[in-house]
DNA sequence: GCCAACGTTGGC
DNA sequence: GCCAACGTTGGC
């Protein structure tokens, strides 16, 4: 089994890149996923071992800020039976989960972040699906191609 | 703050 | 099962 390669966005707002580097054990619960794609790529898709790329979106700047990896597998996103949690899904039932979530932990800062503006215009990226037309994942597969060049630019 | 694009909901 | 209305995302 071979590893994969992904993009996950995030409001630094909501969590940050930098919330994940000072987090205990620099490892975080990937929360708050209430798309069915999204979901699906985390519970059958995603491996531990999987490298992450973590993008701020809604922000300044639109960056890949860095990288981090799957180091627990999709299981049951707890936030959807908290009432109180922003999460909350009325419809889930504990007993199947609608919501899945996975563990992330940090793996490294790029020296310099990877702007959305130089992702359009690198002819290397343009496949990516964070750049197509109204794409709204937030979780997405990447290419190793993508993934290699992306770390390239980061530095 | 605007708005295009998209997913979801609910009436029929 | 269609589709209009609505809510959300996310760049600008």
């Amino acid at each position: 089994m071979s590893l994969k390669y992904w993009l996950i966005k995030s409001e630094p707002d909501a969590f940050s890149f930098d919330e994940l580097k000072k987090s205990k054990n620099q490892t975080t619960f990937w929360d708050g996923v209430r798309n069915y794609q999204a979901r699906n790529y985390l519970r059958d898709e995603m491996n531990k071992g999987d490298q992450v790329l973590f993008y701020h979106s809604n922000s300044e700047p639109l960056a890949v800020m860095g990288v981090c990896e799957v180091v627990k597998e999709g299981y049951p996103d707890h936030t959807q039976f908290d009432p109180d949690n922003d999460h909350y899904d009325p419809k889930a039932d504990p007993k199947n989960p609608t919501w899945i979530m996975v563990d992330i932990k940090f793996v490294r800062e790029f020296k310099t972040p990877v702007t959305l503006d130089e992702i359009k215009s690198n002819p290397t990226l343009k496949n990516m699906k964070l750049i197509a037309r109204g794409n709204r994942l937030s979780v997405m597969p990447v290419t190793k191609e993508e993934f290699d060049e992306i770390m390239k630019m980061g530095n």
